[in-house]
DNA sequence: CTAGTTGCAAAAGATTTGCAGACGT
DNA sequence: ACGTCTGCAAATCTTTTGCAACTAG
């Protein structure tokens, strides 16, 4: 029994062949950020036998299970509006190069505390937190 | 000439009913951040003739001009993947209570240095940045 | 006058859903 | 065997676009 099998188990998912697929592309993969649709070709041009709708439903599966993360990286300068995924590893923020469209991942203390304190104010307590820095080449 | 009406003047616009309108409400809302078709129904409903198309087209000029802002506000809990936009007004964050709705703003400036540090030692510079911290009411 | 705008209807793009058949346990 | 899952096609939903008529400057 693979390490993908048991995670599935866990998550209360029957271990089936698309779910297997899609968990391993995404522990693998160099890109860590998909989109359901570049999950269902890499999935397709690798010779797997899988619907988009599929894919659709168990990313969507995976979220509620928490063994993905889903983003919608949009704003800066305003790419398409698209929902992409990655495996939900450790707290950790991004920061997209709006020129190569590169995804650089990144974790800050100072800057997760005071997210706690600054809820903690309002009389909130923080259930989740998305922080995007749109940047670009440092032109010194 | 009303205030409205010199911004978007200013931002090389011109001053159409439909524009004035959205700029109008937009700057007099309670809610402070509406979608398109909020937007779009607010106005039917005061009265106005407007197109659905016009409100979209409106207000990407808008963002473009940086007169107001876009928002994906999904993530958190998942709610629907429906852009909302607000004035451009100073530089703030958002907090978004997942139970209720609530949006609560924010700025705060060690977070703000902390980005700009960040993307410094990566060798970018920051064009832009989105944090949403999703909250709920803290249950003590 | 004339380029920029608008409303409507149709198009596009992403994601979801109904359903009959296939599959994991 | 049984309830879950899958692929396909059709449906939904948000946002965009083509186009002829309209209007601000």
């Amino acid at each position: 029994m693979t390490e993908e099998t048991s995670e599935l188990r866990k998550a209360g998912l029957k271990v089936t062949h698309p779910r297997l697929q899609i968990l391993r592309l995404l522990e693998t993969t160099e890109q860590k950020h998909m989109t359901a649709d570049e999950i269902y070709r890499a999935l397709v041009d690798q010779g797997e036998e899988i619907g988009l709708a599929t894919v659709y439903r168990v990313l969507a599966q995976f979220e509620a299970a928490q063994l993905v993360r889903k983003h919608m990286f949009d704003g800066g300068t305003g790419r398409p509006q698209q929902a992409c995924y990655e495996i939900d590893e450790e707290d950790h923020d991004h920061m997209v190069c709006v020129e190569t469209g590169e995804v650089v991942e990144f974790h800050d203390e100072a800057i997760e505390s005071r997210q706690e304190e600054i809820a903690r104010e309002h009389g909130f307590e923080i259930v989740d937190h998305s922080l995007v820095i749109y940047v670009r080449p440092r032109k010194n």
